[in-house]
DNA sequence: GATGGGGATGGAACCGGTTCCCGAACCCTG
DNA sequence: CAGGGTTCGGGAACCGGTTCCATCCCCATC
């Protein structure tokens, strides 16, 4: 019901008149596309989805596909995906491909073969040589979002960089004690999170403090940062001055169970994190922002460019992350200590 | 490239025999199905979606239309609905609508009006009365998750049911001093949440303890509830025995807030919520448990009964939540003073 | 041996658009 | 006034499948 051959008949023109004058390309005469556009307008006429992408070859839809929606960073990315396609007028075809599940596989070759989409973006997927291949193989444009290849274009930010921000900041602040929290717990290194350790290793060797670098593994959530910290805080020989979180879930999960054991944070330990997550504020937490809406948007963008250019070459879009000073970073007490001795001891 | 066209060649029959063959419907002898599928499989066929949409008026996608995805109900529901799809080869079109956008407009007025899918899930989206006529003239089946209409089918729990068991179990501990936390902070009431606190109301005025009723609004987020809960426990003479938060984010903001404050959870305050969020654990929350994720699945499974038989008249899937005992409740303060009162008095 | 019904197959129409190609009309110039 | 370029519009092919319909064959039945 309502194709543009009732649109055509009743504006009083052919089939292709009436489409040239809807899509706009061609010559049509003022009268003509203002007859036709109203005869549209007064049948409530929409186009047919299937039958365009038939004619045309183009899906007007955006795949995306990611291994989590329920965490932080991965719904930010998708709702500023989602907002920025709106704008677009493109549609949204999501794929949930959690590592290791059937339906991962299903996805990769099932799902991705039909094809539904003009591009993909692929968001913090770390897929396999195997998985990587499909979707190359797919011959439409692919943006990662956080990835480790060069064979797609990449949207990011610079993890090392965050990293080496958080840990000189606590170095300033006058620690050497400092855990790194977070990663490589019961799956695999993600490659951010590889990424994050390094940047944390490079700087405390950079600052003579390779000795005092230590790991503390944890999964990568709020839950798995507390349980880790616990373990990590509970003794109190072990325990460091200051911790820089992987993320800002695993170092809330930090700041938490510092609380519960009554460890007073920043006074008795420092904490850092890499995200500003949405309860950063609530916790006080110091930590470098990257905004992931962005991103997604940032992708977006350049999938657009890739669609316009089909000889675009992979291109990368790099971030970078800005301090965010709130209250749960100070000097060690130590150092306080200190200081309070040579105030005491100097001369007034 | 790769069209049926030429599996039907390779395989030496007709198209449509190829097609008969290839989607299972009518008489195809077994010599030359396998001859066909065989073709089909050493060419890598896949047909075009586009094609097979335009021919049969089938698109084998399913809409999902949600206001937040970052939140975590709504995303433990996508979850559940991506996986459920998946399994039915099902693909999923994503709609982030946020309440007072113009997104949310270009949503309703443009984007499903496409109908690039067989039918809609509606995830606690609270749509205007336009909004709904939009969808129910879509003429694709609708199902709700979360809503207040019954002119779609609903998958839900029973809010008032869930909120009546949390105020009586505190009430069973004692307390007669109870707030009811969350909802109707900057934006309206959301009906979820009004449900929420009617089933709250009710069992107060059951205990008669309607005087002691009292709703303390904030946003229906952690933050949020941090914020409020500040607010509230920060005068001792405001401060109730125990609060129902709206849900577990809510009911976490405020045994943080506590915490932050020295006030100790439960043997000061007592604090129940309504989710089992995955933070739940962590914070020790007693709960009302709903499972976002079978809520999501149910709506699919409900869906997929209405594109069976379009006359399926609306249904309802109401869940019922059980009650997770944590140790965030306890007796009140008081009445285990009075019960020490109690034991001292009592001759031995 | 004629009749009939069901299985198997091919031809062609159809889904609803876009686009190529061609002809008509128009305007301007030489 | 002839000729050439530009604008406008229509017919028909095409995108890649599905499905209706006609045909043919085989076998059981009367």
């Amino acid at each position: 019901m309502g194709g543009i051959a009732d649109v055509a008949r009743l504006a009083g023109v052919s089939k292709s008149t009436a489409s040239r004058a809807l899509t706009g390309s061609g010559y049509v005469s003022e009268r003509t596309r203002t007859r036709v556009l109203d005869a549209a307008a007064s049948l409530g006429y929409v186009p047919s989805t299937s039958a365009v992408s038939l004619a045309t070859g183009r899906t007007q839809t955006v795949g995306v596909v990611m291994p989590y929606v329920n965490r932080w960073f991965f719904a930010e990315v998708l709702e500023g995906i989602q907002h920025a396609l709106l704008e677009r007028g493109l549609d949204l075809a999501l794929y949930d491909a959690k590592p290791g599940t059937p339906g991962r596989r299903r996805i990769f070759e099932h799902f991705l073969a039909r094809k539904r989409f003009d591009g993909l973006i692929a968001v913090g997927l770390e897929p396999e040589d195997e998985e990587l291949e499909r979707m190359l193989a797919l011959d439409r444009p692919v943006v990662s979002v956080v990835a480790a290849t060069s064979a797609t274009s990449v949207v990011s930010i610079d993890d090392g960089h965050a990293a080496r921000r958080a840990t000189e900041h606590l170095i300033d602040l006058g620690h050497r004690d400092i855990v790194f929290l977070g990663g490589r717990s019961t799956t695999h290194w993600a490659h951010v999170d590889r990424r994050r350790m390094s940047g944390y290793v490079e700087t405390m060797t950079d600052a003579a403090l390779s000795e005092h670098v230590r790991h503390v593994p944890s999964d990568v959530t709020c839950p798995g940062g507390y349980a880790a910290a616990v373990d990590l805080l509970g003794d109190a020989r072990r325990r460091p001055t200051a911790i820089v979180g992987v993320c800002d879930e695993v170092a809330i999960g930090a700041i938490i169970a510092a609380r519960r054991l009554g460890i007073r944070v920043p006074s008795e330990l420092s904490v850092v994190g890499i995200d500003d997550h949405e309860y950063a504020e609530m916790f006080s937490l110091t930590t470098l922002r990257q905004v992931p809406r962005e991103q997604g948007a940032a992708a977006v963008a350049l999938l657009e460019r890739h669609l316009a250019d089909p000889d675009l070459p992979p291109t990368e879009v790099r971030l970078k992350p800005t301090l965010v000073m709130r209250t749960s970073t100070a000097h060690p007490d130590s150092l306080q200590s200190a200081m309070a001795v040579d105030m005491r001891a100097t001369p007034r």
